[in-house]
Formats: C-alpha cells, sequence, structure tokens
DNA sequence: AGGATTTCTGCGAAATCCGCAGCGCGATGG
DNA sequence: CCATCGCGCTGCGGATTTCGCAGAAATCCT
C-alpha cells in the first residue's frame, strides 16, 4: 500500500476524451461494471479495466465513498483559511500531513491557504487550529468556519 | 434515477458501529468485493450487500471517483466565501442548484455559506461568480479564492 | 405473547472480474 | 527500408463476485 493519497504533484499526464468519459462514466457510479462502462464509450471490457487501473494507480482519479462527515459521528468539522508568510508549499505539506486535514488547497486570495478539517469533538478541533495548525511555521494566522450544514455534494462535473 | 444528490436533508439515520466499518472499507477502496468486507466486520456478503445498497439509497454515502478536476480538464475552480442577508438556506438551495457548484456548505464564521465551483476558464468563472450567484436574492457579497494547486484529497477520516 | 417488520443467512444462476497470450501500430534506430 | 521495441487493445477461459430469492432469526410494537 505505497501510495494511499493522490498523486498532487500535477503531472497533468494527458488524458484523452476515452479516459475522460470513462471517469464521467465512474462519478455517476463508482462501482458500475467495465463492461457497461466499454459498451458507453466504445471499448473492450479488458481495456476498460487496464485504463481505470491505471488511473488509479497515476493518483487521477480514486474511487471511494463519501459522506458527509456530520452524519457519521463526527461532531465538528470546518474550514480553515490561512495567512502564510514564507514557503507557502512547505507549510501546505505539513498541515496535509495531518490526519485531520481531509482537504488542502493553495489559493490566490486572501487566504494562501484553504484547509478542511475533521474533528471528534470541540476540544479537538481547538486543539488541530491552535495547537497544531498555528504551530506550523510560516502560519502567520488563520480564519475558522465551523460547518452548520452541508447541503451539496457532488462529483459529476462531467456529466453536464 | 429519482434521487441522484445526497439526502442532505439531515435525518441523522442512526449507524451502528457495523455500517461505520462498512464505509471505513469503502473509503479505503469502493469497488471492495461485498465477500471481503464480509470477512472485515463480521457479517456475510448478502448482508453486507443489503447494507450498502441501503445506505446508497438514503444518501448517507456515495461511491464515486472523485478527481482534481484542475488535471481533468477544468482551468478554473475557486472556493467562494457568501455573505447573506435573509434566509440562509433559501440561498443555499439557490446556489446548490447550480450545476458548477459542486460543494455548498452553511457556516457559522464571518461567512454564511462556502461555496466550491468548477469552470471551463476565467470568462466562465466570472459569469458564474458576478452574474449568477451574486444575482440570488439575499446575497450581501462575496469574495473569492481561486485554486492554484491540490495539495490533498482524502476520505478516510475513519481509518485513524 | 402474538404478529408484523426488518435483518441476516445460505444457496444456485448469471454476470463480472482477472490474467494472459496474441495482434496491430507508431516510434526508434540500425 | 525494415527489424525491433513499447504500448494499448482484443478475445478468451477460469475464478470470483454479484444478484435474487426463500427461509430462519432477531427486533419492534401493541
Amino acid at each position: 500500500m505505497a501510495s494511499r493519497n493522490a498523486d498532487t504533484s500535477n503531472g497533468a499526464p494527458h488524458l484523452d476524451s476515452v479516459s475522460l468519459a470513462i471517469i464521467e462514466q465512474l462519478q455517476e457510479d463508482g462501482r458500475r461494471p467495465y463492461a457497461a462502462i466499454g459498451k458507453a464509450v466504445g471499448l473492450s471490457e479488458a481495456a476498460v479495466r487496464q485504463r481505470v487501473q491505471k488511473l488509479l494507480d497515476q493518483g487521477v482519479m480514486q474511487i471511494v465513498a463519501v459522506t458527509d462527515p456530520l452524519t457519521v459521528g463526527f461532531r465538528r468539522q470546518a474550514m480553515v483559511g490561512v495567512h502564510v508568510e514564507g514557503d507557502v508549499e512547505a507549510v501546505a505539506e505539513a498541515i496535509a500531513a495531518m490526519d485531520e486535514a481531509e482537504y488542502v488547497v493553495m489559493t490566490a486570495g486572501s487566504f494562501d491557504l484553504i484547509v478542511e478539517i475533521v474533528c471528534e469533538d470541540d476540544d479537538h478541533m481547538l486543539e488541530v487550529i491552535n495547537r497544531r495548525i498555528r504551530a506550523v511555521p510560516g502560519v502567520r494566522s488563520t480564519e475558522s468556519f465551523v460547518y452548520l450544514k452541508l447541503k451539496k455534494q457532488t462529483y459529476m462535473w462531467g456529466t453536464r
């Protein structure tokens, strides 16, 4: 189980329209059979299987179950905006290494970094934000947005 | 294909530890066979299958392919913080109805709403933010954070 | 306790997954 | 020019998984 996380080192692995179509199929249903996908994109079952495996290995996509953490036992979730001085990438790396960080993005705007965190409870969240994120060298300040309710969560950008 | 989107109407469908364990398995690999999951959680193959189907039907989880849109052809992606006056839920509903909105959350903090959008290019993004989101009744102002680079994207909160 | 409902189990049949050998094709280089 | 190599696709069986169903077991409600 070497590389669990996505290959976030944007290698832009050149995706042709067929692979795009395969991804679209799997965005609708991650368990759709290879044969059905093949029929939809005009490829044999084995070819689809090989392409999917490669896309997974390359980290271009992952096939997973996604949930709303708030409905599955986690009490507190938040988006945290981070102001950084110095090497943003290094700070991003450090925060991404934390288990509680689900989502880490470098952005252009008043925040240098946006981080989504999942916590057990208020104490845990306080600990993560104040003791861990703010302790990372280069973090100047943070601003938190605690989640009240998830209204939408989709992955079907391809199907429109 | 009645309800494609998650049941975001927090019905808190009471999940026992076995369903939690099943979700964990599928967070690691959305295509893991039911028999393997059953062995891991102590249930028969058929029982796992029934539970998974129910979790999907209830909208508690979805099994899908997730990608980094920036590596799959979409040029621009952003997080948009929204200040709302009046009925926040209604505004959230309206924005969630837009195809470009991938993720909509009501939050406590300086923003009432946080929205993640995926766009084809700069023009498209400008159109979505200025003409569509800001046109929703109740939206007082917005602040945008354009994505530069996705550093981490995980769904394995359960495996720690 | 009695009955209704839900959940689990244990099949057999059908469909799917998986590995492998072979073929076609473009690029490389002698 | 042609041989070779790399790479992706196809077409197979065999192993595995999925699927539907009927009965047993557990749970809930009155």
